[in-house]
DNA sequence: GAGGTAATGTTATCTTATAGCAAATATGCC
DNA sequence: GGCATATTTGCTATAAGATAACATTACCTC
């Protein structure tokens, strides 16, 4: 009933509403979620922590399903276009979308111990750095914010490096 | 005499006064700005856009200097850790700090037409950012802030790709 | 100059990402 | 259904970015 109060973990239940969203906005947008692309969805959700390309392939791998790093970067770009992950480029890795139905660039708190990511998207914060970048004349199409830092777990205890 | 008004570029001075104060700041610290660490700074320095590691090692080969991948990665660890660069994880590329002297990850508006590239530290922005993530009992080590879009310049004209 | 530390040279390797073309699959029309 | 079309996926090769490991050289102190 009530989700869990201190979600730590993409819950099944998370992955499934996701994949639920997905399905419903590629169909509102006229675009496919094909079994490929839903599948490297599934995966990303699925895991706690955000992964890299290459990491999917090898679940992919490991569905004895076919593939190349084209088959997994493929489905990444569709997906990314879609704003259904965004990519966390100081990671190289790739996290689900908590609000794929408004584009955003995303704005990320990354544990430097464990790996988890939280995204915040702040309005506030958005809202702000398009001001500044107002002031300085600049023309707006993404921003992209990775605060690195310490969950609040990996704070109190020190019970870091989760897995 | 009085700096030109509309800075696009790294001007020949802009690269003295970089060099300038890395030379006072590495001092400072007591650690070694040697002829390697501060040609690989001048490179970046020298040039209109941030470059990529293998860019900066084309230019320390046409020196006639010798090197490899690691010779340029070392240097420009030596830089990032001083806070002398600013490594840009959305384009791979690092970029020369204008305020060395005060620890800070960077906030940056990159111009997606002809790849300049403006430091910001909007010290509001900076704080927001603070306050947001402390408000999600998040202990903040350091924020990355890359905002893709147009420079005035690529607005005006479309002389975009000015190469 | 001997000894220790820091920096650089060198080779190999690893990780991340893309180009290019062929085969398969879905879609729309007759 | 049969066929034309566009999209998607399979597959090989390769580009681009970054690091590991160890040898050598420069620097500093005694
Ligand atoms: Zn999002
Ligand atoms: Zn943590
Ligand atoms: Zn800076
Ligand atoms: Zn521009």
């Amino acid at each position: 009933m009530t989700p869990s109060p201190i979600s730590i973990d993409s819950s099944p239940s998370d992955t499934g509403q996701a994949l639920a969203q997905a399905e419903t906005l590629c169909q509102e947008r006229g675009v496919r979620l094909t079994d490929l692309r839903r599948r490297v969805l599934e995966i990303i959700w699925s895991h706690s922590k955000p992964m890299g390309a290459y990491a999917i392939l090898d679940v992919l791998r490991d569905d004895g399903r076919q593939g190349a790093p084209p088959t997994v970067y493929r489905a990444l770009d569709f997906l990314l276009e879609q704003g259904l992950i965004h990519r966390l480029a100081s990671l190289n890795v790739y996290a689900g979308c908590c609000q794929p139905d408004s584009r955003h660039g995303g704005q990320f708190l990354i544990c430097r111990d464990c790996g988890q990511v939280n995204e915040m998207n702040s309005p506030a914060v958005e809202n702000l750095l398009g001001a500044e970048a107002a002031a300085r004349r600049f023309e707006v199409l993404t921003q992209m914010v990775e605060v690195l830092g310490r969950c609040p777990d990996c704070q109190r205890g020190t019970l870091s490096d989760v897995g």
